[in-house]
Order: structure tokens, then C-alpha cells, then sequence
DNA sequence: TGCAGTCTGTGCGTAAACGTACAAAAGAAA
DNA sequence: TTTCTTTTGTACGTTTACGCACAGACTGCA
């Protein structure tokens, strides 16, 4: 069998498959296929059963929860560091989420049955599986952390620093209207803090683009409250003047 | 070695436990203890290994996720339905949340050294966990939905659910405040919304006690925005008079 | 070049939850 | 019974996000 250079290191670009030894991926080799993945592409719908696994190079994936009335929120974000859709190795036999594709770009495709085959060897592939569950589940918390503690401007923030972590380069091809599902929010409310961000010198965006100009005032923003940073003084002028 | 009728009988009161074939349980059987869990009672501090597996009977437990500000907020509950904690299994050495009793009661240990070994081996006890931790991810995911979609008296009223499904009475012992810490709201806001829905004929309630009166109605409740059933007859009136 | 469709900006009133501060009541302990 | 502690009730101004409605602006396609 000829693999390709261009293949060879492809393979090692999603972090996931960069870990696993040697002679697990050589069986997997045979049958991952790199794809493109187009943005808003649905990969599993709710309650579909995954018939692939995506390992994403340089697309970036959501895990998004819809509830009965179609709201919609994203519960986890996946890109070149993991793999999508867990759910296929978990024995349920519906997924609990939509898994659909927020940035294009390139994936290994893996049928679903291949996966399984050499999960259930038990070997290597199990324990990273796990450990990435894990991984999974921590960003699943600080979601729901993060939903109900923090400003939408504060979760924009992260959202948009989770996508930067996927990436490299500082421009992220997403529209309000794509983040506001994302995030559970009207396109409006995304706008409104896209345009103070704006303001801030921290990201700069036109029609479905978004730079991202300075990433650590980036990242202080999504932890620290700007509120609570403007009271602060305020109340300690308070003492003063008491 | 001699087992009494009591410890038989329990070990399925945990649907975990009860899960599992015979010779996987009988192996664990020797090392399953019997404890009293009480309320607040810390399990697994966030970033601490866990040292014991949980099989919760009628005690209750909570997945506490705490930001780095110190607000909590629980991604979700597990009673006699599941296992604690997990990640003893994921292969991470620290916990990414707290651990935290929310209602006394008894629960199965089992020292996680013991766990692991039975784990490693592959069998029934490892499908059944991964089964298990798709189900707990669901819990999560929906949790962010709430979270963002519905109001506090609708997340509220979820919550009690969740207790009452772990239980087999419909009385449930905590306060504003332990509810304040997991619906991650001040205890007025939950002392406010609580308030309604004994208005309401749904719940009773005194001194860290709670009575849920109409099951079915605290359903509804929880999914079905009362705002938008008063608002649409309120549209249709618009229509009619326009 | 011009039209169409998609994005983003803006304005309004409304409701939920916040922070803060204090009062009242229910149990528990002395 | 009385005191103390915990729990719950109440109030008020503020902020965030909502729902709705429409205007403006950018891009691609004809």
C-alpha cells in the first residue's frame, strides 16, 4: 500500500491519532479517509446513530444540545485536539446531541464499525478514549459554569478563544446569527457585545468575520468581570470619602 | 464468608450494581461497604484522585463544578441510578469538579484500587460505565440548556424532579441556600421562585423541607414556559381586535 | 451595474436576576 | 422559657437579555 507524504503528517495533526502508538494507527491507517468538512455540515443528527468518527485537523466541531423546542446551545467544542462522535463508542445507540461543524476544514473520517473494532481491543485507543471523555466532560461544566455566572460578552470571549485554541490563525469565520446559536442567545445580543469587544481594540469583524486582534485581552475578559472591575474603585472611593 | 440477607438485597438497590453479571459482582461483593453519607458531605474535592467509587442507594449526590471565583453551579445529579466518581476510571489524577452529598442517605464504597483492577479487565463493568457516562454527559448538556433557555423557576422546578426520581418519597430535605449554590442563583431568587410555586399548589415547603404536591404539574413546569402560555391568548387578542 | 439576499445596527418597552440590607419567623439549645 | 442560630420574607434600584420591528450595509450574482 503507497501512502503519501502529504498523508503521512496529516495523521499527526489531529492530536488524538498523534497518540496512539504505532501499531494501533498502522490498523486504522488503511481506513481513515481525510474529508473536508463543510462549516454548518451536520455529522450525526440528534438521535441518529454515528456511522463515522471524525478526528478534525482543521475543522472545528459542535456538540449541540437542542431542546424540545428547538432551542439550541452548544454544550462542547471539538477540533484537532479530539474526536467526534464519542457517543459511538459509548453503546447508546442514539446520539444525545447534534454534531455539526462550525469552521471548514479537513477531518479523518473512520466508519464507525473499524472504531469500534479497536476499541474493543482494549488497548491504547480505550484510555485515550476515556481520557478525552474526561476532557469533554470538564468543558461540558465550565459551559454550564459559564452560562449561568458570566456576561454574554464574557461568554463570546470564550467562544471565541476556544476557537483560536483550534486554530492558527486569528480569524474566525462565523456570523452572529452562527454564534448566537451557539451560545443560546438572539443574533442581537451577539452583535451587542461583538460591537463593545469592537470598541475594546479586541477583536475587529466584518460580515462573518472575526479577527481577533489581542488574545490575552481576550482571555482576562472572559474570566474577569468588567463590572466587577469598575466597582471596585468605586466602592473604595467610597471608604475614602466616608 | 458469610453475607446477610440485608447486604444481598441491597447491592440492587443500586441500578449500577444490579447491572452487573453475577461473577463480576460477586468478585466486588468482599469490598463493597455499606456507609451513611451525609449531607454535604464532600466526596471528592475539585482536583483531588478520588479514593473510593460510589454506589449511591438513597443518598443523592451532586457534580459541583466551581469556577475560579468560587461560584458553583451542579452539571449534574446522580442518585442509585449511577456510579461516582468517574474520573477514578477516565485515567486523569484529579477531578475537575466537587463531589458533594445533597441528600443523606446510604451508598455502596468501593476503594477505587479495587475498581480499577475490575475495570481493567474489560468486562461488563466497562460497558456498563461508558453507558453510563453517556447518560451523565446527556445530564450535562441539558443542564447547559436550561441554564440558558429557561428561567430559575423552570430550573427549579427540574431539579426537584431529579431529586424526587432518586427517591421514593416526595419529600426532600434542603434549603434555599444548598438549592442557591446548585441552580448557581442567590438563595432570594430561589426563596422567590419557590414562593410561586407553593402559590401554585405545586410544592410545600418549611425550614430546609420540601414537599412536592403535584408531581405531574412540577413536570409541566419544568418545560413549559408559563410566560408564553399567558402570552399567546394575549397575541390572539391582538389579532381579534386589530 | 443593479438587484437580491444576507448580515449587522438600532430603538423601544419588558422581565428576570443581581447586589445589598434588613426584618421576621422557625427550630434548637440552654 | 428564653436565647441563639438558621432559614425565609421583603424591598429597591440596577443590569442584562428578551421580543419585536425596521433600517442600513455589504456581497454575490445576474
Amino acid at each position: 500500500m503507497s501512502i503519501t507524504p502529504t498523508y503521512i503528517s496529516s495523521v499527526h495533526a489531529n492530536e488524538f491519532l498523534a497518540a496512539l502508538p504505532a501499531n494501533e494507527l498502522n490498523r486504522l491507517r488503511p481506513h481513515l479517509k481525510l474529508v473536508y468538512l463543510q462549516s454548518q455540515q451536520v455529522l450525526c443528527e440528534l438521535g441518529d446513530t454515528p456511522t463515522y468518527v471524525y478526528f478534525p485537523i482543521t475543522a472545528i466541531v459542535s456538540l449541540l444540545h437542542i431542546s424540545e423546542a428547538g432551542e439550541t446551545s452548544e454544550a462542547a467544542v471539538v477540533g484537532n485536539d479530539g474526536v467526534v462522535d464519542l457517543s459511538l463508542f459509548m453503546g447508546a445507540k442514539t446520539a444525545p446531541h447534534q454534531t455539526i461543524v462550525q469552521a471548514s476544514g479537513q477531518a479523518f473520517q473512520l466508519p464507525g464499525h473499524i472504531a469500534r473494532e479497536e476499541f474493543n481491543r482494549g488497548g491504547a485507543l480505550l484510555g485515550l478514549l476515556l481520557h478525552y471523555t474526561q476532557a469533554l466532560m470538564a468543558q461540558m461544566a465550565e459551559t454550564v459554569g459559564f452560562t449561568r455566572h458570566r456576561s454574554l460578552q464574557q461568554c463570546l470571549c470564550r467562544r471565541l478563544e476556544q476557537s483560536l485554541e483550534r486554530h492558527d490563525n486569528n480569524e474566525i469565520e462565523m456570523t452572529h446569527e452562527m454564534l448566537g446559536q451557539l451560545l443560546g442567545v438572539r443574533r442581537e445580543t451577539v452583535s451587542a457585545a461583538a460591537f463593545k469587544l469592537q470598541q475594546a481594540g479586541v477583536i475587529r469583524y466584518r460580515r462573518g468575520h472575526i479577527a481577533v486582534l489581542d488574545r490575552q485581552l481576550l482571555a482576562d475578559m472572559a474570566s474577569v468581570d468588567e463590572m466587577k472591575r469598575t466597582k471596585a474603585p468605586a466602592r473604595a472611593f467610597q471608604l475614602l470619602t466616608a
